[in-house]
DNA sequence: TATCTTTATCGTAAAGATACGATAAAGGAA
DNA sequence: TTCCTTTATCGTATCTTTACGATAAAGATA
């Protein structure tokens, strides 16, 4: 992305891909699942579970925080990740109306019958 | 991603990953609802719409072609796009499975009454 | 045939993502 | 205090993504 156009598309469109690069990545889902399985963990439970080091995992737990889905506080030596339960909500409600939008979108026929255009 | 581990993680949270990565640009979201808005249309249109150059859209289209999600066809000398309905639905089904598995993931009270773990 | 229009692809540059080892930081245990 | 455990961060290497200009390809048009 050289000069980065991010910031001219709309702002639905950029909170609807910020959501979803959240979760563009196996790790990042294997660690929300994870999560929600044992309702919270610490960081090394979830280092044992996913085939990574755990630079790489605490990595990825940053990225999750800074998408809002995951909370983390310190717990002693350890620190305590869990869900954000309202901002997956918000997540979920905000990719099905994307969702709804995008429902029979496509006609089938609406290609092959369209010799002109513009 | 050095020696890309993706394979090493389960084909669910592969899945889904990859419909997420489809969706995590802003111009693919874009691209995506135009189509949903025309019904269909040709590629010309989208580039007029949107704040990035002919060659990037293509590559945009490109990707999500590989995703499943839009299906092209040539027309004369320019190219038909449109979703592909059925794997907007798959891919709905499929994050709304992830969404219900993350819901009501964390207690909040759950992380600072946990003292030890492991 | 020569030319125009439209789109895909190539080549390339720059930014971002991913991964890991090493190390720092901070609380608990001895 | 000293050492251990746990996690975050730093530094770095590599691969991927994003972007664009230039060009090729292919049908339409004159």
């Amino acid at each position: 992305m050289p000069i980065t156009k991010t910031e001219q598309f709309r702002a639905k469109e950029i909170r609807l891909s910020r959501w979803a690069k959240a979760l563009a990545h196996p790790a990042r889902v294997a660690i929300l699942r994870t999560l929600a399985k044992r309702n919270a963990c610490v960081c090394g439970e979830i280092v044992e579970v996913l085939p990574i080091a755990q630079a790489t995992v605490s990595q990825h737990l940053k990225e999750l925080k800074e998408a809002g889905l995951v909370k983390g506080t310190i717990e002693g030596p350890s620190s305590c990740y869990c869900l954000d339960n309202e901002a997956i909500t918000e997540m979920a409600g905000d990719l099905n109306v994307l969702f709804d939008e995008l429902a029979g979108g496509c006609a089938e026929a609406s290609c092959s019958t369209k010799g002109k255009s513009k």
